[in-house]
RNA sequence: CGCGGGAUGGAGCAGUCUGGUAGCUCGUCAGGCUCAUAACCUGAAGGUCACAGGUUCAAAUCCUGUUCCCGCAACCA
């Protein structure tokens, strides 16, 4: 399929990494699919088939080794900790499409096929991978990087003693795809934030290795195809779940014709390489289309101090949300932070944004608007009167919202998308406040109407478009202008579908409320 | 000399490519309003744009050097 079929058939695909089960739920893992989930909702609304993708892999050494200690089974163990990460989804609403797990047959017949064809294609060879490998610290060292031990022995850089181990693996020939992939990175938006393409070019034009893609030290995994010995490296197995969830290798599918090549893969830096070398050059291989955009976001620091289990900070989403509700943590942490920036996650930031943004300017915009109309209008959406050139210009700027959104989100710049929105929120406020309707009550009831109309009208594309970012709440502000569920779409945003007077609206109440902390025991 | 990014009022950022009165959000202070969620609106204070030199009528912006911070350098979102 052409790329001039797949705009016309408006699809889109986008995907999260697939989340490692040897670690529960964190902000990181939430973020990345909040992300996601934001850029699925809008394009959703925008008139787009998604296929909005996240899942868990399951497979590897830490896996087996886990469960092992646990008493339980892999399969035991992957269970448990992907009920974590599918109750997340829960609790944060996130609108995937498919969960993919990589213990699944599906998966596992995709990963046997991709092998064969790279296989065939002459990418794949025999051969011994050795070198310093620390049993303690399950990796291995380069040469240079070990310290001579008191007993003439070698250590780690950690101190943990090595051992020079040897053993048959098959290797991929990624040597082979060094000119191809530099040339990938030049077109435009395959990588971003453009910073990130710098980094992972100048690694690539450093030398490419060719790639051990086969494990013979443990069995949790998937056999490699005629060498049962083998079993697939873990990434390998774990990039191929993107291709895995299209139908993939039925490419004659439906679900792979209408979304693959994939829009954008979203990940977090620290797996931009794979996502950025090892996966085009596999697809390279064997011969299947690439995605068209690796998107690495940053990280969250707490309270500015980097976040690690041994500091014992982790932000748990559940308590997040538990605390402060789903639709501002989800509004805060799209907004607060340059997407793709690294980010704090500030205890004052957070309330700040969700009372200054959300309780202040846009909860507090519809609060004073609908309850005048409720108050003075018997909850009827007036007739607006002829419109002045402020109500003209303030229409003007809502109603060019989406356009400007739209062109953020192709970007994936999220954050940009939800500025655009609250420019418009605050010069809302401003016009308001600038055309004194509680004055006007008395002096011009008709143009009263006409201003509390304007408003009305405002809060209502906010609305439509909030809808990707705070579903929940974004909902709740349409009910309150009386749009049906059948008129949210971006096919309602604008001029041509303004609010019906006469409409009767339901007596309003608040959508975001201030967050006030509670007294601190004494 | 490994490669790259950055240093702008209390905090976080834009502006640097295409030199010409230093801008935004939050915070602080003062005033206004009273429709509204102690909200909203207006105004003010606060910066020798990391440091040193150079080019220029003019430099946050271009050039050189210095200091400091950060990312990447084969497996933690």
């Amino acid at each position: 399929m052409s790329a001039s079929d797949r705009s016309l058939s408006k699809s889109f695909y986008i995907s999260t990494p697939i989340y490692y089960v040897n670690d529960v739920p964190h902000i990181g893992h939430a973020y990345t699919t909040l992300a996601c989930d934001v850029i699925a909702r809008f394009k959703r609304l925008d008139g787009f088939d998604v296929l909005f993708l996240t899942g868990n892999d399951e497979h590897g050494q830490k896996v087996e080794k886990s469960a092992e200690a646990q008493g339980i089974t892999p399969q035991e163990l992957c269970a448990r900790v992907s009920g974590r990460f599918q109750a997340l989804i829960e609790t944060m609403n996130f609108s995937i499409d498919d969960f993919i797990r990589t213990t699944e047959p599906r998966h596992i017949e995709a990963v046997q096929a991709i092998w064969k064809r790279m296989a065939e294609k002459g990418d794949i060879y025999l051969d011994a991978y050795s070198g310093w490998y620390s049993v303690r610290d399950e990796a291995f060292y380069g040469v240079d990087e070990l310290v001579d031990g008191p007993d003439g022995g070698k250590l780690a850089p950690t101190g943990a003693p090595v051992e020079w181990v040897e053993e048959p693996s098959y290797f991929f020939r990624l040597s082979a795809y060094q000119d191809k992939l530099l040339k990938l990175f030049e077109q435009p938006g395959f990588i971003l934030p453009e910073s990130r393409r710098n980094e992972v070019a100048s690694f690539v034009k450093g030398g490419l290795k060719d790639l051990s893609i086969s494990r013979t030290t443990f069995k949790w995994g998937v056999p490699v195809p005629g060498d049962e010995d083998h079993i697939v490296y873990v990434w390998l197995d774990a990039l191929t779940n993107y291709i895995t969830a299209t139908g993939y290798p039925d490419q004659q599918s439906e679900l792979f014709q209408k979304f693959w090549p994939a829009d954008i893969h979203m990940i977090g830096k620290d797996i931009l390489r794979f996502h950025a070398v090892y996966w085009p050059a596999f697809l390279m291989s064997a011969d299947i289309d690439l995605p068209s955009r690796v998107f690495a976001h940053g990280w969250w620091t707490n309270e500015g101090e980097k976040i690690s289990k041994s500091l014992g900070n982790v932000i748990d989403p559940f308590e997040l949300v538990e605390t402060y509700g789903l639709d501002p943590v989800r509004y805060f942490m799209m907004r607060e932070v340059p997407f793709g920036n690294d980010g704090d996650f500030s205890k004052t930031a957070l309330i700040n944004r969700i009372n200054a943004d959300l309780a202040n300017d846009l909860g507090n915009l519809a609060q004073r608007s609908l309850s005048m109309l409720n108050k003075n209008l018997d909850g009827l959406v007036p007739v607006p009167g002829a419109l002045q050139p402020q109500d003209e210009a303030i229409l003007a700027q809502a109603e060019g919202m989406l356009d400007a959104a739209r062109g953020h989100i192709d970007d994936s710049l999220i954050h940009k998308a939800l500025g655009a929105v609250w420019d418009v929120v605050g010069d809302a406020n401003k016009y308001f406040a600038g055309e004194e309707p509680w004055a006007l009550k008395k002096t011009d009831p008709a143009r009263m109407g006409t201003v509390l109309y304007v408003t009305a009208e405002i809060i209502r594309n906010v609305a439509l478009l909030s809808q990707a970012i705070m579903p929940g709440s974004a909902a709740k502000l349409l009910d309150l202008l009386a749009i049906s569920e059948a008129e949210r779409g971006f096919g309602f945003f604008g001029a041509a579908h303004r609010l019906a007077p006469g409409t009767l609206l339901p007596k309003p109440e608040g959508v975001f409320p201030r967050y006030v902390e509670a007294e601190a025991p004494s």
